[in-house]
DNA sequence: AATCATAAGATTGTTGACAATCTACATTTT
DNA sequence: AAAATGTAGATTGTCAACAATCTTATGATT
């Protein structure tokens, strides 16, 4: 086995699983906002004992993710559609924007290429009318485009935000006003990319989130 | 008593208290980036039990002051100054930006007052050479401002980020180049503040906020 | 009936013991 | 001596029992 490498084995725990577990319940619909979560029902259901699903708790709640208070109930936390309008998309905006500038002068032939994957999965999503395999590459998208920026740091503020926008529109039910907007809207934005022009990717990046999902919660506004 | 009300009583739990304890060591400088914490060690000395300090440092891995790995020891985190100056200074400039914009519109004339207040303890710190309470006021200072936005969760971003940054600083030893400028630089803030002019406010924030700090840091780039 | 007090059960917080894994050092092997 | 192997001790991970606090239901009091 002169050349072969073994991929690295990243040691695990249980808390990490039960907080993935958790967090999976979350972005499935099985947790909804306002959804109790019981230790004890929790570590019965998986297993294990109280110890490492406390722990989970408690890296959720610093995610913001879950509520909790000393000696009362742990909750599902929810975003309101203020919140999400006037402070989580603007920071997700301005976090993305500035990943992407740092991003675009080191920017490779394989980057566009993984980019253009997402996209293409967003088209196949989109004919065939599966609404997650869509989210699922325009999260991709985004997170990859994130990721590029090469700062870890930016990463998971990017993540953490990103996630409590999903969460509120997750609960909304409707993501996109047409599904087959998604693929083209993303498509100029790589276009935009390629040509090197960072003031125009920021132009349509700005397009492409603020716009698109303020004016589709906007739309809801009688609930 | 009709009309007098009592403030909150917060009820609180072993993990908050040890969360704060080790935060306050690390920003206090008794833990300093690399140092390793031993969990039994901990507890010990605290005198409470390893699965409270287990919760805390997770509260702390999240907000990114402690790295840990599963089954590998736990280390209190350290910036590199190019993270310092790329990234985190610049986040931080924005959040704050995107808060006072928030905040201008309905601000009190008890909110100048108590920013007012902040001020006049940088001067006292500055006249004394008390670091410690100029650091304190500057912190107060803009952690007020932010708070003015009423937006809890870009508050909780903030601080996160501001801790990061501090933390980078309080290695670094130097955290300003003249404790007489201190003042002075935010009471350009606080009268444009007083002028309700958000652009001037902004110029002026961004002003303190990217160049000073960044100059500060770069000036020290042979280590 | 509405309010207050009380107690039982449920839930979260904390603890000390045990298990799994790592680290450092000693031993062997080459 | 250098590299590989194998322990012993230290450290982190997990567990199950116990304590503190909250919640709810019940009955007493007005």
């Amino acid at each position: 086995m002169a050349q072969f490498r073994f991929s690295e084995q990243k040691a695990t725990s249980l808390r990490h699983k039960i907080t993935e577990d958790i967090r999976q319940a979350i972005f499935s619909g099985k947790l909804k906002p306002g959804d109790r979560l019981r230790e004890n029902e929790i570590s019965k259901q998986m297993g294990v004992s109280r110890g490492p699903v406390r722990e989970a708790i408690r890296v959720l709640e610093q995610e913001g993710l879950l509520l909790s208070h000393p000696y009362k109930e742990t909750v599902v936390a929810d975003f309101s559609k203020e919140e999400v309008i006037e402070v989580l998309i603007p920071i997700r905006l301005t976090l993305e924007l500035f990943a992407v500038r740092k991003a675009l002068p080191h920017i490779t032939s394989k980057d566009i290429e993984r980019l253009s994957q997402y996209i293409d999965d967003m088209k196949e999503g989109a004919r065939r009318g599966d609404l997650i395999k869509i989210v699922d590459a325009d999260l991709a998208f985004h997170e990859y485009l994130v990721s590029m920026s090469g700062l870890d740091n930016l990463m998971n503020i990017w993540s953490t935000i990103f996630n409590q926008i999903r969460l509120h529109f997750l609960v909304q039910g409707k993501m996109y006003a047409d599904l087959n907007d998604v693929p083209s809207e993303h498509e100029i934005i790589l276009n935009a990319l390629k040509e090197g022009d960072a003031d125009k990717v920021c132009r349509e990046l700005t397009n492409h989130i603020a716009d698109s999902n303020i004016a589709q919660l906007a739309k809801s506004f009688d609930d």
